[in-house]
Order: structure tokens, then C-alpha cells, then sequence
DNA sequence: TCAAATTACGCAAACGGTTGCCTTACTTTT
DNA sequence: AAAAGTAAGGCAACCGTTTGCGTAATTTGA
């Protein structure tokens, strides 16, 4: 079992007893090299199984050819989702993904922005930790010229681009669907109150009852960290309410996870006694018997696509270092109510 | 807002009038290289925030830094959960770690080692498609010298590294569980017969059944693609014999997902008038309310982890050319069985 | 006191591919 | 027939880092 090496274009000069400069550029299909030679290089590639050394290349090119993205958690099924998205797209354009989590922890998402960098990544997704505040490290990595891309969880400013999805057409038809049914008292249990996407979810819980004329109950609106006792702690509040809510939207499928055990532990048939609505749409609904009535979902694949698409406009644009009016690509989709057969 | 290059070893030579070798070792601590210079050249490059070029040491070296890993499917649990340990691991080490799905099919598979050959990565985990039957592309990738680790999915051979899991343990004890709770007709719906995993579990059901003085009933045992359809069909069977299981090991999660379905679909009830077992082990089932009486955890994350640790000890060994008798590192692990509270 | 050993560092090539510029040999044009 | 243009391809530098070998300066040994 001899050990091969694989081919490089110095070997297939040598066999066609042509300069490498010519080998690379019949490879390339440059203008300047004949019909011929250019075939002849062709094949002889083909047959020896040549394939270019990305290292050389990204080398010389001063690119790794990789995108980092960076996300909160890659075991939920959203961003899972999503990095499925960005990985299809990215091989399309034979580019690897670096993939970092940031466990919601800003300051891991410092540590991990820097190492990308230092990773020389040519361009970074980003979906920001839930409790990141600041946005310095993100300003750093454009004076290093790495290009940025948020998508879902985006920072509240305008000189950025991004890809995300409006909650608002998801959530008001869930609204008008509850309503439609007769339901009025509508709980909102909500993620920490300085998450944008909290904020965003609030405002349009106001706006959706307004638009059917239900007062606002301050304690029909319970937050949560999102931890197990949070979640149980917003339930527990909800019911002990003198007038307990008959449908809860809750920040995301998780939260709707442990609600619904809570409810049935409260002796409650879900689906009659109480429903729920949930933000994210996971895949496991399907196998369970207690579900939400309806799922607001966010297309995590799509957004992610997108995002990637600009990174990738972005980054092809570059060497133009002409600055022209920094025009920023902001991409919105609309959410869809997803009804769940019972 | 000024464009900044990441620092090199050149400048840090030049703005200490030292040649670039000097640098070079110094920060390798090579012996040669006086004290007073290495603290110099380290201070200096610690100031800078200097980080080496990777593409450049990587073009030199050879080395890409880069560890491929495929298997079936990453959007299971189970090898997600893998690849966490994969990735945590490899990143102690500095390595990158390029994913790749089969989807269990054979040609993709041949496809994506290609495609990692070419991509230079310097080791790869596997765990092979399901379908798979023949081992020449692995057997390719080893006259390039690129070592393979295999994990949980592991080809019949005995000359491959590799790291899995061994179901007797767990399996064993599911069946003593279940006699001690008098149940004796115990079914068993496997996967595809030509599948090792089946073939296992095959054996160890049938060594089960000895070991308790229970006659085999070829009825008792079942196979599915693994489809949905696939899946149903089986329970359909089970439950058109004259004498019905009491009790169903599956042969993963999934199919333990639809089998529950199934059972519900004919009105029975779950861990009572039917018990399953299951292979895996998802975090959901602590969110079901009908899950099944236990299940065998195979620890992925363990298995990946071991398998990254052969695969780190192969590549710092490989540069001894001394190809001293082939050692084969396997490691076994044992399945334990998890009884989910009710 | 002079050869030998040691210390501390520099020189330059190499890794594989790309690219600006130059050269050679024809082919046109006038 | 001489000047000019074109087609086809070679030369060599470069990207950042590592490393074998060479060398100057200093120390050691006898």
C-alpha cells in the first residue's frame, strides 16, 4: 500500500512539459492559453483526479473560503434548522462553515468573534445572545473588513444588515383566530423583558387586542428567563388569577413545553380548558397528543438562506473599496400561523 | 475608520530588527533562541494581538487542521449530540471540524469522503450510512493517509479504529426488567435485516429470551425500513397475531414515536396494557406524557468523544512512518438502561 | 593560546497556486 | 518588405510560516 500524494499542478507541467502559469490558467479557462493546451491540461486533470489545494489557494488569496456563523444554541431545532440553511448554500458555493455557539452568554460571544476573526473567516452570520448589550465587538470585526449578516435575533440599529422575520401577521392572525373562537382573556407569557424579540412580541400583543377591542390586563402578561421554574413560576401566576386565561401565547415552543405540563397538571384538557399558541414551530408537535392550537412560525431555513445570500453579496462586492452610500440589505419575512390538526 | 491587516510575523521582525525565523521560534520556545529574545518577541506579539496565519501554517505544514466527520444524519439527537462531543473536543486541539450527511445513502457517502479528501482533512470520524455495504472508499482515503476513527455505525471488520456502544448490557437488563415484571411475550420490531445494528440486536434478543427460558416466536420479531409506513406496518403485524406482545422493544426513538401512535390508535394504553422499550434515548420523551417504560442510552456524546480522542492519538502518531504491527485502538463502551419516571 | 564546542541568530528554500509582465513566433497591414 | 499587431505561453515574485544549514561571537577545554 504505497501512500499517494494528491496531484498538484507542478506535476501536471511536468508531464505535458508546459509552465504551472499555463496549467493554472488553461484551469481557469484563460483567453491567452490555446484550445489545445487548454484540453490537454483539462484532461489530464480529470484523469489524474486533480483537485486544487485549498490551503495554497486561500493562501495566496488571503480568503479561508469560510463563513463563521454565530448563534445561541445550535441543539435547538430553530437553529439547527437554520444552520442546515446557511450549510446548503454555502456548499453551493464551495465554502465551509465554522460554526460557534454562544450559549446566550455575551461573553462568550466576545471570545468566539475574536477567534473567527483570528480564524480569518471572510464573513460572519450572526444571530445576537439574548443578553448581549453592547455591540462593540461586532464594530471591531468590520475594521478588520469581514463583513456581517444578522438574522432573527438582529441588534436594534439601522447600519446593519440583515435578515429576519415580522412576527406581527403571525401573531395577530393567532389573536383573530382565538378571538374567532370566542376566547378573550389572552395571556402573553413573555421572555425577559430586554429582549427586542420580548419587546416585539409585547407590542404586538397590544396591538392585536386593541384591534378587538380587549382591555389590557397587566397580569395577563407574565415573563420568564426561560428556565424550567421560570416557566412554572409564569403559570402559576397566570392561575391564580382570579380570572385565569383560556388561551397562552408563549415566547417560544419550549416555554410551551413546560406550560403544557403544568396546565395538565392542573387536571387541564388542553385544546378545551386552555390554549396555547407558541412561537417557532418545532417538528416534535407532530408526535405529541398535547399540542399548541397553532404555531407562529418563523421559517428559521428561509431567514437563514437569505442571510447568507446577502453575506455572500457582500462579500463578492468587497474589493470595490469605493464606500459608495453604505446602502444596508434588510430583508423581512412575514411569520405564518400554523394550525396544528388535533 | 481605518482598515486594519491582522499582524504577521514579518512585522514583529521588523519592528525588532530580528529576522522572521527568530520570531518563528520564539514563539515555539525552540531552544535556540536566547531569553531575553523570546520574551522580546513575545511581549511584542502579545501587544499586537498577534495570531498566526492559518491558511499560511497550514499551506506549509500540510496540514489543514481539519477533522471531517460523517455520518447519517445530523438532524437526530442522537448524532447531534455526537458532534457536540466531536466539536468540543476538537476545539481543545485547535481543530476545525467539517460536517458532512449521508442521508444513509451509499453514493453520497462515497461522495462526501471525495469531497473531505479533497478538502485535505486531516482525519475523519465515521459513522457509516446504514446502507452501506462495501468499504473501498474508506480503504481509498488510507492510501492518502488520511486515518479513520468510526463510531456508533461501525463496518464488520476488525482492522479499523473505532469507538460504539455495546446494547448487550442495556438490552439484557430491558428484558430482565420486564420478566421481573412478568411480562414474557416480548416483541421486538428491528431495523433493516443487513444492518449490523439489527443483526445485534438480533442476537442479544434472542440470548434474552434464552437466559429467561422463553421460547422464540418468529412472529415476535418484526422488521421495518425504518418509514413511517414502514413502521405502522410492523405494529400491524404484531397486533394481528393471536397472542399480541405485551410488550415492544424498538429499535430506535423514532420508530418507538410512531409505534406509541400506533398503540393509542387501538386504544391501549401505554405502560399499561403495553410496555416499550426504546434504543436512544431522546431528551424529548421527559415532555411526553406516553413514553415508554425505558430506554437504552447509548451516550453519543461519550462514543464521539472517545472516537475524537483515537482519531488525535492516530494523527500525532502518524508523522512515525514506522508502520510497526497495525494496532487497531477499539473501545467499547457499555449501554445502560434508563427508566423514565412515570 | 589555540582548537573545539556552544550559544544565538540569520539566510534562503520550500509549501501550491496566481498573476503582472515579458518573450517568441506568427499574421496583418500599408 | 518593414512595422505593427496578435496569439500563446514562460518567468518570477508573492502570500506567511517553518526549518535545515550556515555563521559569527562567545565560552570552554587542554
Amino acid at each position: 500500500m504505497s501512500i499517494n500524494r494528491l496531484p498538484t499542478i507542478k506535476e501536471i507541467a511536468r508531464k505535458l512539459n508546459i509552465s504551472t502559469s499555463t496549467v493554472s490558467r488553461a484551469l481557469h479557462d484563460h483567453p491567452s492559453i490555446g484550445w489545445v493546451t487548454t484540453m490537454r491540461v483539462k484532461q489530464l486533470a480529470e484523469e489524474l483526479n486533480y483537485e486544487p489545494n485549498f490551503s495554497a489557494i486561500s493562501f495566496k488569496q488571503r480568503k479561508t473560503f469560510t463563513i463563521g456563523v454565530l448563534l445561541p444554541n445550535l441543539s435547538e431545532a430553530f437553529f439547527s434548522t437554520a444552520i442546515s440553511g446557511i450549510e446548503e448554500f454555502a456548499s453551493t458555493k464551495k465554502y465551509n462553515v465554522l460554526i460557534g455557539q454562544s450559549l446566550d452568554d455575551p461573553e462568550r460571544e466576545v471570545r468566539i468573534l475574536e477567534s473567527m476573526k483570528n480564524h480569518r473567516v471572510d464573513g460572519m452570520i450572526v444571530s445576537v445572545s439574548k443578553n448581549t448589550t453592547s455591540f462593540e465587538h461586532f464594530e471591531q470585526l468590520q475594521h478588520y473588513n469581514i463583513p456581517i449578516v444578522f438574522f432573527d435575533c438582529i441588534p436594534e440599529r439601522t447600519d446593519v444588515h440583515y435578515s429576519a422575520c415580522n412576527l406581527q401577521t403571525g401573531m395577530l392572525k393567532a389573536i383573530e383566530t382565538l378571538v374567532a373562537k370566542g376566547i378573550t382573556n389572552i395571556a402573553l407569557i413573555n421572555g425577559p423583558a430586554h429582549l427586542n424579540a420580548s419587546k416585539q412580541r409585547q407590542q404586538i400583543y397590544f396591538k392585536g387586542l386593541k384591534m378587538h377591542n380587549i382591555p389590557y390586563d397587566p397580569q395577563m402578561m407574565q415573563t420568564t428567563d426561560l428556565s424550567k421554574e421560570g416557566n412554572l413560576a409564569a403559570m402559576d401566576k397566570l392561575f391564580s388569577l382570579e380570572h385565569p386565561p383560556k388561551a397562552i401565547i408563549t415566547f417560544n415552543d419550549y416555554l410551551a413545553l413546560d406550560a403544557i405540563v403544568a396546565a395538565k397538571a392542573r387536571n387541564m384538557v388542553i385544546n378545551k380548558d386552555i390554549y396555547f399558541i407558541s412561537f417557532a414551530n418545532l417538528p416534535i408537535w407532530s408526535y405529541m397528543n398535547e399540542r399548541p392550537l397553532a404555531s407562529i412560525e418563523q421559517f428559521p431555513h428561509l431567514q437563514a438562506e437569505k442571510a447568507t445570500e446577502i453575506l455572500f453579496s457582500l462579500m463578492e462586492a468587497e474589493p470595490g473599496i469605493e464606500v459608495k452610500k453604505p446602502c444596508y440589505q434588510q430583508v423581512i419575512f412575514d411569520s405564518e400561523l400554523i394550525l396544528h390538526s388535533l
